[in-house]
DNA sequence: ATTGATGCAAATAATTTGCACCTTT
DNA sequence: AAAGGTGCAAATTATTTGCATCAAT
């Protein structure tokens, strides 16, 4: 996955993109549904310390960048994300991919207008599992 | 929040409904967006250990009847859902409540058909401003 | 009896911090 | 220079485990 102005991104939140932040972010955005161990594992080689890695994934997350949700056995796991934090993990392997248009644009206005919060996004997880995973079982 | 046959809720997905884990359930039912320490601490009251509160909140994670999520700062909150694992948090003060129907049905289906994943669930947080943090801001 | 749970305390693993140094405004 | 980041190593927290005991099937 490459993302065309990812720097951009980063700055129009408020963020500067420093070459660790990106790293990390493309570590996740490669590998989603790692844990914060296994990418800070693999970013060591490129000389990133793992307080870095924590910090960035904090300040990725904090903007939307990232998002975090619970796999299969339970553990936190990661993964990048663009505009939308919509997600379909499978319960067997922990497989992750992104998923398209959710259409909750309409629920979330009826949301806003029911609840008056003032609505900022959402991340929606699906979960379920996989071709691979259902032969198997 | 009070659940009637919640005992049951445990059971039919295969866990003994022990005091135990009747009383986590409730902990974050009573204070969804809490941390697990939070709930260990007001639970140690009542005699749980916090290895208790540990595997209680795993198993029941495990089954959807505790979801997990992230809050504004970045802490690992939970909240106790029963159907659905549909929630409004507060970026601001980091309230939380349930929310009702979201009538992604449809959109489950269009996934299963395009993914071929058997689709079994899925987990929605809605993130927002409530009315009282507005003010302030 | 047998299996699953619990509490406690100890052991591990995860996450954050202090600090000196480096970069970008 | 000033502000924000980073790496490293040292705290600090969070989470899991071993074990003896209790409860439910």
């Amino acid at each position: 996955m490459e993302a065309p102005g990812l720097e951009h991104r980063f700055r129009e939140r408020g963020l500067r993109a420093t070459p660790q932040r990106v790293a990390v972010w493309r570590e996740f955005a490669e590998r989603p549904g790692s844990t914060i161990r296994e990418a800070a594992r693999r970013l060591r080689g490129s000389g990133i310390g793992q307080a870095t890695v924590y910090r960035a994934v904090r300040a990725l997350e904090g903007v939307g960048l990232i998002v975090r949700f619970a796999a299969p056995q339970g553990e936190v796991r990661f993964a990048a994300v663009l505009e939308h934090a919509h997600l379909l993990v499978c319960e067997g392997c922990g497989a992750v991919q992104p998923l398209e248009e959710c259409g909750l644009g309409a629920y979330e206005s009826e949301v806003a207008r029911r609840s008056r919060y003032r609505v900022r996004g959402h991340t929606l997880i699906v979960y379920g599992v996989c071709p691979e995973c259902q032969e198997v079982s």
